[in-house]
DNA sequence: CAGATGTCAGAAATACTGATATGG
DNA sequence: CCCATATCAGTAGTTCTGACATCT
C-alpha cells in the first residue's frame, strides 16, 4: 500500500517530508544497527545490553552497575538484570560486599573474555559492513559529527 | 566512580576504546535525541511515537496502521496502540471497515493537526539545537552518510 | 498458492516512578 | 545535609513470537 520512505509523496503538499530530517534518518540508522546486530549476536545467546556490558568491563574492569548502565544507555534497573544474567552464565563476577562505597566493581571472568572476543569478531563485521561505502575519512567524519550533536543535546538539556 | 566517556582508560589497555566505535556514537546520539525529544513532547502529552505517527499522517494522509509502525520503528502491536490512543484523543481517525483490503487508512483530524503543529515546533528546536555547531552543508553531508549507513545495512541483511 | 494486513495472546525485557538504605 | 549508589516494588509500554483470518 502506501510507501514510508523515498521519493515524492502521493497527494501530500511538498512542505515538510520527515524522511529528510536528520534525527528520522538517525533513529532508522540506530534501529538498522540495533536489529543487525541482534540478529548476530542471537547465535552467542547474547543480547546488545549484554554484549555492550562486557564491551564496558573489558574496556575498563571494575566499573559498577550504574557505570555500565550509562554506558549501555539502559536504566540501573535493567542492567542490574543484565549483569545477573552475565553472572549466572559465568561471564561476570561481582564481589558479594562493597569494597569501597556501594558500588560492587564487576570483572570479566575468562569465560567473559572469550565469548567477548567471539562477539566483538560479528559486531565489528556488522560495523564494517554498516560504513562500507565511507571511506575512513567520512566514517572519522561521521563519528565527529554525531559526538557534536551528543554534545549539544547534552548541554542545555 | 568510573568514568566511562571521555579520554584515557585508567588501566585498560588501549587497543579497542567503545567509545571510539562509529556505532557506539550513533546510539548514543539516538539516545540523546529520544530523550530531549521525550522531555519537551512530554508537556504535550505526547509520546515520541505519537508524535511520529502524527508527523507520518500529516505528510502521507491514509497510511495503514503496518505502514505507520514501519516507519516510526515500531511494531505493528505497538502503533495499534498508539493509534487507539490517538484515536480517543480525537487527533486520528480510523474508518471502522476498510475500503479497500484489510487496511485501515489514518488520517488526522482538525485537533491533530493543530497538535501536530505545536509538536512539530518544539521538536524542531531540539533538532535545530542538536545540529547548532554543524553548517547547513554539514547537516546535508551528515543526514547522506546516515543514509548510507541505513542502506548498507539493508541490503545484505 | 503466496504475500500483506489486522488482530489476538502470552512471555520476556525494558522503562518509569517511587521508596528505602548505605556510604562519601 | 547533599549526593551517588544499590535494591526492591509496582505500573506501563514495548518487543518478540506464534497463531489465525482476510483480502489482493
Amino acid at each position: 500500500m502506501g510507501q514510508v520512505h523515498g521519493g515524492i509523496p502521493a497527494a501530500a503538499p511538498a512542505d515538510y517530508d520527515v524522511s529528510q530530517v536528520v534525527g528520522y534518518v538517525l533513529k532508522q540508522a540506530a534501529t538498522a544497527l540495533r536489529a543487525a546486530m541482534d540478529t548476530v549476536l542471537r547465535p552467542l545467546e547474547l543480547s546488545v545490553p549484554q554484549y555492550a556490558c562486557l564491551e564496558l568491563l573489558d574496556g575498563q574492569p571494575g566499573l559498577s552497575n550504574a557505570d555500565l548502565a550509562r554506558g549501555a544507555f539502559v536504566t540501573r534497573q535493567s542492567m542490574n538484570g543484565v549483569l545477573r544474567g552475565l553472572e549466572e552464565r559465568g561471564l561476570v563476577t561481582r564481589p558479594s560486599t562493597a569494597p569501597h562505597g556501594r558500588a560492587l566493581p564487576s570483572q570479566l571472568t575468562a569465560a567473559g573474555h572469550q565469548k567477548l572476543k567471539i562477539a566483538r569478531g560479528v559486531v565489528r563485521e556488522v560495523e564494517q559492513r554498516m560504513l562500507a561505502h565511507l571511506s575512513g575519512h567520512e566514517q572519522r567524519r561521521l563519528r565527529r559529527d554525531l559526538a557534536k550533536c551528543v554534545e549539544s543535546l547534552e548541554s542545555t538539556t
